[in-house]
DNA sequence: GGGCATTCTTAACATTGGATAATTGCGGCA
DNA sequence: TGCCGCAATTATCCAATGTTAAGAATGCCC
């Protein structure tokens, strides 16, 4: 077990802090945390709007942890973007490009991204090595299907501003989890053709439905930044259920 | 690496033999392979809609390998059911339960079935020990992680018709990995609730939903089998790309 | 600082997916 | 045989969303 102030974590790991801030601080030796961080080979900066793995060939031989900024999975339909998953730093994106030889999706930077990068072979050895590492990477995984099978629920059932608000409260909370939620604001580089991507819906219908959380006082969405008075009211829309996340706190494993 | 003809997996590994028939007979020794359904502790019977783990509390203390049936991946909404995954023989539920100690979902079963049960104890010594166990495991969830992102994009992009033609087209593929795809015919035990729960939508719109699909002679739906004459045509016209199913083929790890 | 490109906003109108309710038909099971 | 749950059908209504178009704001580049 290991465990120090915040700021210190940041600086002995400045790749994997957040991913560890998240739910590996308490649960991994010293010696697994810095195998972790170890695992990134370089930084990487990627502009904006930047792509990752032209969909079927063409997979990066690597894995990234998102060290700063936001980024997409993406799926195309005839040519038209749509927004499958968003992640946040800490979280470590393409782990199904080293499982298997093809990735059913694209990823994007949403505003500029840094990211740590992570050779495969790199991570196949560690992987060998440290049983600990890879069943944090698994639990990884599984968040990830967690938080996939909360939009699947969403999409089907909730309207354009209901799905939204969610994207958002669950942004939030996601951020909370690595010290980085503030209490009225929450800042992101998304453009409503990018919320409307996510929703499966016009930008125009996005723009409404933006339209509607701000003449109900629920929020104020401008450029991707949300602000709002009352998270708990927002929440209460968007029928925000945090439950789907505990699993970042309660580890079995 | 290791192989024979199906019949004799069947019998070698009466619970483990469509999990490994599905990908990974090629992949791994024959003690993996050992090892894998030696994690089987008894045979388990569900009745039709039996539920498990109720959600939050209650996580049943083991995973469960399908050997025969389907299951439901479930979550409630004031009570109202929505079915958010399907798993077909081969498949493992509630890893989730095993690497947190909550789940976001229950489970439930779709007409009767069989299961494998594998007690958290056996599933966690096997993993510290075979590491290529542990990969084989991760990669289920990845695949659940890809099957869930299509549906993502499945509930936000298609109409209630074209959602039920795309789950069958589906499974229809998934049940072909485990050589139980029939060429006119996919039996299963799924009312049209089943159906809507699926789809988020009303029990009866989801009967227009395969009216619809016996209208335009794509297929014809009773009680749960699908009867078609022409998958191709029914693909289509589910725009369903088996793409993102791939990565059952072509495993790197 | 000026100008261009993107993004956002608003409006009007068409479309349709889906809810609800009420009724009939069918088939399995006791 | 008769019941009962499920499936199928029909009709009406409404909210959600798509489309198109045009103008306003914003930010970026030179």
């Amino acid at each position: 077990m290991y465990r120090e102030a915040n700021g210190t974590v940041a600086t002995r790991y400045p790749f994997t802090g957040d991913f560890l801030a998240s739910r590996l601080r308490d649960r991994y030796s010293k010696a697994d945390l810095d195998a972790i961080e170890a695992l990134v080979d370089e930084e990487m900066h990627l502009p904006e709007r930047a792509t990752l793995g032209t969909q079927g060939d063409d997979t990066p031989s690597f894995a990234a942890i998102i060290v700063e900024g936001f980024m997409f999975r993406i799926t195309r339909r005839d040519g038209r973007r749509f927004i499958v998953s968003i992640h946040v730093p800490g979280e470590i994106m393409n782990l199904q490009g080293f499982a298997f030889d093809r990735i059913d999706h694209e990823m994007q930077a949403a505003g500029k991204v840094r990211l740590g990068r992570i050779p495969f072979d790199r991570l196949e050895r560690t992987l060998a090595e440290r049983h600990a590492v890879a069943g944090a990477l698994w639990s990884g995984t599984l968040l990830d299907a967690a938080l996939h099978r909360k939009w699947i629920q969403v999409a089907a059932q909730l309207d354009a501003p209901q799905r939204i608000a969610h994207i958002y409260c669950e942004l939030h909370e996601r951020l909370g989890f690595i010290g980085q939620a503030g209490p009225r604001v929450l800042r992101a580089p998304f453009t409503q053709t990018d919320l409307a991507d996510m929703c499966g819906v016009s930008a125009v219908h996005a723009n409404r439905a933006v339209a509607r959380l701000r003449e109900f006082e629920l929020a104020e969405i401008r450029r991707g930044t949300l602000y709002t008075q009352d998270w708990d009211s927002l929440r209460r829309y968007a029928e925000f259920d945090p439950a789907y996340l505990q699993a970042f706190h309660s580890a079995n494993a």
